[in-house]
RNA sequence: GCGCGAGUAGCUCAGCUGGAUAGAGCGUCGGCCUCCGAAGCCGAAGGUCGUGGGUUCGACUCCCUCCUCGCGCACCA
């Protein structure tokens, strides 16, 4: 067992003896200043009024009754208003370091997940355009959490849902048809909403290269028919620009997501939804269940039965269905594929569709619980270009694309930034900015404290994989430098395990900032190489231990981890 | 108007679920390369933690008031 480990079941006994509700559980954490020493509990404050006493003369009792010897303690100290600080021997503090030469990669992992399966579903971008800047938060947030799902025992399946049924894959059709148009000289105006992205184009080119140009006596009546409000007469020609576009974009997606370095393990398409009668089917329980009602021709469900503020349209006036129905529909696949847990990754403009879908799968009534899924959400993201906020919009084919930002910033670089920061918190892109800062970007720190630790095997010529805790003297390891380092490298499994647990990746991100930052001040102010053989060896293991572990925080933020830059 | 989120250093943001003197990066100013990487280190300046109350030994953190900003409030997704 670690010190911390030890001390606590030390405060529990003792807090005991002075009668102590069974409530009363200790609480040690690093004190802010190390000066304070390793460890620190207010448990003689909290104690203070179950005990009815001053929290000075507990800490005195407390302090009396302890037995310090097993957790290495070489000093106690009461402070402040009663707090109890505990200073652990070099040797004992510096000791479970062995764990992380042990278990390499493996450090840091739990198994709190036990193997059960959860589904995170990210990024889900209709097929309509590129991936853009928000995509990219998204991605890189996805991939995170899932990481960190993974590497708390978790079995997670990443999962893209394509919204290729609704009204935008139609625009997007027709968009194309307009450009095919085009091209043939047939003069018409993109039609209300409808895409203008230059990509349009470019597809409209490829169809046109892969199919032959249609003749305009097609064309043009077609083109009338979308500018007036409806779809073309050829129904199979614009359900091949509609399959073709939808296609180019998904190829064009995943080449985004592939440069971005994230994989999905299950891409399920809307449409399927259809073609397997899932929505016709959830329609029918959700009727028998007598949740729904006919209102204006229009199928409604009483969402406010649970909890919703207004019921909503599944069906409307025209027969179809709303975006809704096949939601439900959909997340009801999950909850049947046995993700008993499934958590989804969206932009906070979604956020109304939280109670929605899970009104809908409470009225169905088949054992889903309440508050499933989880929700993950992020605020959205402004672009700054040239000094002024680029407005993100498909339709008007103004965007800064996924793409972009790798070309300009660097994959490592671009997922640092989008996860650096909590994800509810808004959050501004200056690509102008991340362009000319590259060289100074955080993540160039945290890599570099990695190369400077891979450097010292280098230059010495240290076959890293050689070096264990075998008779390590771990009292070598007494510089104030030393200790604060060795602290925050034991840290880290309770906080990656408190970032999987709150879905936050952005902890890791900021744990090992400061990590490296306490890297480099070691590195700076300590040599290794050319020191008496008990210190070397002991250095060492801990540029080693350093090393590993920001390897293995970089690793679930899907950051490389060079040996040299 | 209602719901969700955010207001912390000049700028961009952390603050480990209530602890001791509120931190980092960038920017500004001043130091450090015969030395395992100066993509680094050390120091300085810079704060009424949006506002006003409350809860308690103790509040950036929890509760309430108000202000500002973002997003959402469709038979669009």
């Amino acid at each position: 067992m670690n010190p911390d480990e030890l001390l606590r079941a030390e405060l529990t006994r003792v807090a005991r003896v002075l009668g102590a509700p069974d409530t009363v559980v200790p609480v040690l954490e690093r004190p802010r200043d190390p000066a304070h020493g390793d460890w620190a509990t207010n448990l003689a404050m909290t104690l203070a009024k179950p005990l009815g006493k001053k929290p000075r003369e507990i800490a005195d009792a407390l302090v009396a009754l302890l037995d310090l010897a097993a957790a290495g303690v070489a000093e106690t100290t009461i402070a402040g208003p009663g707090f109890i600080n505990f200073r652990i021997d070099a040797g004992a503090h510096a000791k479970p370091l062995a764990q992380i030469l042990e278990q390499g990669a493996a450090y840091g992992r739990s198994t709190g997940g036990a193997g059960r399966p959860v589904n995170v579903e990210f990024v889900s971008a209709n097929p309509t355009g590129p991936l853009h800047v928000g995509h990219g938060r998204q991605a890189a947030l996805g991939d995170a959490i899932s990481a960190l799902l993974e590497g708390s025992g978790w079995q997670v399946t990443r999962e893209f849902y394509y919204n290729d049924g609704g009204v935008q894959i139609e625009n997007l059709a027709k968009s194309l048809w307009v450009r095919v148009a085009q091209r043939v000289g047939i003069d018409v105006p993109i039609p209300e909403g409808g895409y203008n992205g230059e990509y349009i184009k470019e597809i409209a080119e490829r169809f046109v290269a892969e199919h032959g140009a249609p003749s305009p006596e097609v064309l043009l009546p077609g083109a009338e028919a979308i500018v007036a409000g409806s779809r073309p007469a050829d129904a199979a020609l614009f359900d091949a620009m509609r399959r073709f576009g939808v296609a180019a974009l998904r190829a064009e997606q995943d080449l985004d997501l592939k440069a971005f370095g994230v994989r999905f393990d299950v891409y399920f398409l809307e449409s399927s939804l259809y073609t397997d009668g899932k929505v016709e089917e959830t329609v029918g329980m959700l009727v028998q269940g007598g949740h729904a009602f006919e209102q204006d021709d229009a199928l409604f469900l009483r969402t406010t039965d649970f909890g919703d503020d207004k019921d909503r349209v599944m069906r409307k006036r025209d027969g179809t269905y709303t975006y809704f129905l096949p939601d439900v529909a959909y997340h009801v696949t999950k909850w049947k594929r046995g993700f008993t847990r499934a958590i989804n990754v969206q932009g906070s403009d979604h956020h109304s569709t939280v109670t929605r879908v899970r009104a809908g799968l409470q009225a169905l009534e088949i054992g889903i619980p309440a508050g499933y899924p989880d929700y993950v959400l992020h605020q959205m993201v402004t672009v700054m270009r040239g000094g002024e906020e680029v407005k993100i919009s498909k339709r008007a084919g103004s965007y800064v694309t996924v793409r972009d930002l790798i070309d300009e910033v660097g994959r490592d670089a671009v997922r640092y930034f989008f996860l650096m920061r909590k994800g509810d918190s808004q959050l501004v892109f200056d690509v102008d900015l991340a362009r000319s800062q590259s060289e100074e970007n955080p993540v160039y720190y945290i890599q570099m404290a990695h190369a400077r630790l891979s450097g010292i095997f280098r230059v010495g010529e240290v076959d890293a994989a050689a070096v264990t805790a075998d008779g390590v003297q771990w009292d070598c390891l007494a510089e104030p430098a030393e200790r604060e380092l060795v602290a925050s490298l034991l840290d880290y499994p309770r906080l990656v395990a408190g970032a999987a647990d709150a879905l936050e990746p952005h902890r890791v991100a900021a744990y090992l900032l400061e990590t490296a930052r306490l890297v480099h001040g070691w590195y700076h102010k300590h040599h290794v190489l050319g020191e008496p053989e008990h210190i070397m060896r002991a250095r060492l293991a801990l540029a080693k231990a350093s090393r590993q572990v920001i390897a293995n925080g970089l690793a679930v933020l899907g950051i490389s981890a060079p040996e040299r830059m």
